[in-house]
DNA sequence: AGTATATATTTGTATATGCAATATTATGGC
DNA sequence: GCCATAATATTGCATATACAAATATATACT
């Protein structure tokens, strides 16, 4: 093709800039929750095919973990800390209730809801998976590499 | 506290060891997947929130913008490209045939299910979303910071 | 052509997730 | 003590997700 002096903007911008790009290709290309979400599918399916012996699920690990580490402690307490809706926390700890890995503790402190607490089976249960995380933690280490770990460890504080 | 000559082991251990640390703290302090999750829970809001107008979950956009990009397109490739089981591609999908965001298309060559493509409308709502889309990404940016953002648009090939 | 195997999709079942609205209890002002 | 407001939890509704099993079609082998 000859060079007639004049170039179309969309072909003079560096794809740095990127303003004729269209959103289809921008979102594909570089939407970070399309990201965030096929890592999160990948990451639980490593997790869930250790766990699954053992009849617990990956979300419901760090739920029971947060349970067994801070409690009592009241589900808006745990969804603060998760980023969990107060709605999702009463569906899913309801399962964990019914499987007898929590308890409510009866405390007198506020009748708006019991605050919760991992029962001795919660914490046998724990104490089984070992073996089973840290082989899923290491595959995950793997896939997302050294970077990706560090990055994911340090959001923490937000 | 006085010092007998005898350090118990767990302290005597640097915390990169962490042989003895419990896996209640091991989780809490170290699994990708909870951040992971949480992560996906924080972006997913973000996003959500600036699509909210246009009646587009997050969730879709992604679904929606890989048909638009590669259509025709069959469920199964869809699922390797983005790591989501048929079942749920049936399911979203079906949320999104029904809004004529995408429609099936007939080709007659294989019977097992035909290939979806982008209908006018679903084009129409991508061309609408751009400016929303952008805000979003650009809160989800700063919150993960420039390594962040680099790590999960890296993610690519795995 | 006919049968066995492989591939693609759907269905049944269960959990995860969040928004809006509701219910319930706490708290502060009077 | 009573009422308005705030905080906590639950319920109704909708979507997201995956495993196992069932279904339907395609392909390969004989």
């Amino acid at each position: 093709m000859q060079y007639y002096g004049y170039v179309p903007r969309k072909y003079a911008l560096t794809n740095f800039m990127q303003q004729d790009k269209s959103i289809i290709d921008q979102v594909a290309g570089e939407c970070l929750l399309g990201r965030a979400r096929k890592l999160n599918r990948m990451l639980t399916r490593i997790y869930d095919d250790q766990l699954r012996p053992f009849g617990l699920k990956a979300s419901q690990l760090n739920l029971l973990v947060v349970v067994a580490k801070i409690g009592p402690i009241r589900r808006i307490d745990i969804g603060k800390r998760l980023h969990l809706d107060p709605s999702t926390l009463t569906r899913n700890l309801k399962i964990m209730l019914t499987n007898g890995w929590v308890e409510e503790i009866v405390s007198g402190e506020d009748g708006r809801g019991l605050p919760l607490s991992v029962t001795a089976k919660g914490r046998d249960l724990l104490n089984q998976i070992g073996p089973s995380w840290r082989k899923a933690q290491h595959r995950a280490q793997q896939l997302i590499g050294d970077e990706g770990a560090a990055f994911l460890l340090g959001l923490d504080g937000k």
